[in-house]
DNA sequence: AATAATATGTTGACATAGCAACAATCTATT
DNA sequence: AATAGATTGTTGCTATGTCAACATATTATT
């Protein structure tokens, strides 16, 4: 129990490897003059032609709703996406692509696959699966210690 | 190359996981009403009893030195750390804990190694170590690519 | 059908993050 | 020693993120 325990170092280092990836993927869509974010809602909306709701956004991004209020409110302003009212909840919004949105994620996906592989580099593909399997696990068990630990619902 | 390209599905899994546990440490440190961030600042302070200039904490903490200020401000009007001015730069601060801050971390950090060892639960402590490998090389390789293909500076 | 409880999206307040520009200071070069 | 260049910390601007509170609308309960 200090500060050289190896289990909290390696927490530490998952949270500096996926700052730094972030911090990469910010400099790589400034190009495109897009953030992190917007590019993750335009990638989202990009597999689902049928539009998606504010609320749906916010749980497939993990942020809070009012978040994405202000970015799809950016991106509508640029023409890349556009609010639909929705058909069976009048509260809500469809959040699609315009035609535009499309051509954009259309010219970025492939380079960001490209750099994708560039990033692992040589990694050994049963490596790369094991460690996401190992993620996926981990995700899990901070989920439940926060469902255990640190909320304890009524 | 398409959206179930493995390593791109990998990079995502490693972006969502360390938002989780961010989020979760956002939740973990409320009841000291401290940020992550603002822990991390004076977590680093804790094992540097001569301070740190705030350029230091910048570097430590891969963030923009503007930001520091207000953190570091916010810490201060709480009492729990303080600016000196350096001995041997006349631009420059040392910021060290106070008493008060030293007291804080002393009962954060068990709770908060206790913490770590559960989120693992049973995880192969070989497993772990591999894990914080490859994330390194990981890193490694997201910088160079970074060097390579984003900054590309004259 | 009327009421209560929930859910969606917006707003306002705030913390956090980045960058550019600035003053003050330090360092290197000449 | 004088100048030019770099560094430290602050400020102002903006984007991103949280939360609480609100209006509107939907769903569940009675």
């Amino acid at each position: 129990m200090s500060q050289t325990n190896p289990r909290y170092q390696a927490l530490l280092q998952l949270l500096r490897t996926a700052e730094t990836l972030w911090n990469a993927s910010r400099v790589f869509f400034e190009r495109w003059n897009l953030s992190p974010s917007q590019f993750n809602i335009l990638n989202l909306l990009y597999i689902q032609p049928e539009g998606c709701t504010q609320i749906e956004l916010s749980r497939l991004l993990i942020m809070h709703r009012s978040n994405i209020t202000g970015l799809v409110d950016r991106l509508e302003k640029r023409g890349l996406l556009q609010r639909k009212d929705s058909s069976t909840d009048r509260r809500a919004y469809k959040v699609m692509l315009t035609a535009s949105g499309q051509k954009l994620i259309d010219k970025i996906l492939p380079v960001y696959y490209a750099s994708a592989e560039k990033i692992w580099g040589n990694f050994p593909a049963t490596r790369t699966k094991q460690l996401v399997g190992d993620l996926e696990k981990l995700s899990v068990n901070i989920e439940m210690f926060s469902q255990t630990h640190l909320k304890e619902k009524p």
